[in-house]
DNA sequence: ACTAGAAACATACAAACTGTATGTATGTGA
DNA sequence: TCACATACATACAGTTTGTATGTTTCTAGT
C-alpha cells in the first residue's frame, strides 16, 4: 500500500478537521485536548503540528470550513422571490435554519470570537455569509427597497448580529419561541423599508 | 494591625476581582494564569481557590461585576426624554458608549460566552442590561410607539444582538463608521414604529 | 481570659496539556 | 539509486490547573 505524498498529507488533514469539527464543537475548544484529536484522528500528535501551526490554527481551519459549509447550505436553499427585500428575508431563514446546527453554532458564535478573536473571525465571515448579506442590502437599496440613506456595511453589521443572536438563542427556545424571532426579525426589515 | 474575618476575605476577594478584570480583559481568559492573577493580586493561589471554586468561577464573579458597572453607568446616565421610542434610543446610545471600553467588550462579549456558555452569561445579562431594554420595549409598545404584535422577548434579542455587534465593530471603526452604525440602529427602531 | 474550632490563607504535589526538538520512515526528483 | 524533502512518530521541558495538606489568624463558648 503505498500512497503519493499529497494522499497521505490531504487525507490526514481533512481527518483532522473532521474529527476536531465534532470534538470542539462537542465539548468546545478548551475541553478538547490535542491527545483527544490525534487518537480519535488515529494519528500522533506530531502529525496534527506537522500541519497545523499549534491547536488554534487546527481550529481556524475547522471554522473556515464550517463557514464554507454554511455558505454551501445557504445557497443551496437560495430563493426564486424576485423582490429584493423579499430575497434577503427569506435568505436570512436560510442561514438560521442551516447555522441552528448546535454544533456549528458552538464553533462560530461560542468558541470562535474568543479563540480567533473577532478580527479574525471576521475576516473569515465577511468572505462568505456576511458578504451575501451585504450584496442582498446594496441589492435592495439600489431597487428603493430599503433606506438609501443608510451606509450598508454598518447596516449589515447590525442585522448580521441580529442574525446571529437569532441563532444562539433560537436554540434554547421552544417552536413558538423560534416563531417569535422569525417574525421579529422580519418585522426589522419591514420596517426598514416603510423608511424609503 | 488586625482585622475582621469578613474584613480580609471581602478585601482579597474585591482584590482579585479588581486584578481579575484587568488581566483577563487585557490578556484574555485563556492567556491569563492563576500564577499571574494571584501575584498581581498579592495573594497566593491557595488564597484564589480559597474563594472561588475555580478560574472560572473567578471570571464569572468578574463578569457579574463588570454587568453591574455597565448597568450603572447606563442608569446615570439616564435620558429626559418623554416619547418612551426616543428614551430606547438614546439609552442604546448610552449602552454603546459604556461598554465601548475595550476591557468590557473582552469580558462581556468575547471571552464571556466562550467561558460561562451562552447561557449562563445570559441568566446573569438578563437582570441587568438586557432587562433594562425588554422593558424599555414593552413600555414602547404599550405607548403605541412599537408594533404590538412582535413578541417583546424576541424582539429584545434581536435589538440586543445588535447592540452587542455594534459595540464590537464599532472598536475598531473610526468615527465615521461609529456614527453610520448609530444610524442603522436609529433607523431600526424608527422603522419599527413604522409599523404600529 | 482561655481554648476548641473554624475561617483565611500558604505551600506542596500530582496530573494533564501544550509546543518543540529530535528521530524515523516513506515518497520524490535528479 | 541516492540525496533530499515531506509526512509522521516519539520524547521531552515547561506551565498550568485543581487538590491536598499545612499554618496562621480570628471567633465563640465557657
Amino acid at each position: 500500500m503505498s500512497r503519493t505524498n499529497e494522499e497521505r498529507s490531504s487525507a490526514s488533514r481533512a481527518t483532522l478537521i473532521k474529527v476536531g469539527r465534532r470534538l470542539f464543537g462537542q465539548h468546545g475548544f478548551a475541553a478538547t485536548s490535542t491527545p483527544m484529536i490525534a487518537e480519535a484522528a488515529g494519528v500522533s500528535r506530531g502529525a496534527l503540528y506537522h500541519h497545523f501551526k499549534d491547536k488554534a490554527d487546527l481550529f481556524a481551519a475547522v471554522v473556515e470550513a464550517e463557514f464554507a459549509r454554511l455558505a454551501e447550505a445557504i445557497d443551496d436553499a437560495a430563493t426564486e422571490a424576485s423582490d429584493p427585500l423579499e430575497k434577503l428575508i427569506e435568505g436570512g431563514e436560510n442561514f438560521i435554519t442551516a447555522a441552528s446546527d448546535p454544533v456549528s453554532q458552538k464553533l462560530l458564535f461560542i468558541d470562535g470570537p474568543a479563540v480567533l478573536g473577532s478580527g479574525m473571525l471576521h475576516a473569515v465571515d465577511t468572505d462568505t455569509t456576511t458578504n451575501t448579506l451585504l450584496i442582498g442590502i446594496e441589492e435592495a437599496q439600489a431597487a428603493g427597497r430599503l433606506p438609501r440613506d443608510i451606509p450598508a456595511a454598518a447596516l449589515t453589521s447590525m442585522m448580521s448580529g441580529a442574525y446571529d443572536r437569532a441563532v444562539i438563542d433560537g436554540f434554547g427556545a421552544d417552536e413558538a419561541g423560534r416563531l417569535a424571532i422569525r417574525h421579529a426579525i422580519r418585522s426589522l426589515w419591514e420596517g426598514l423599508s416603510k423608511l424609503t
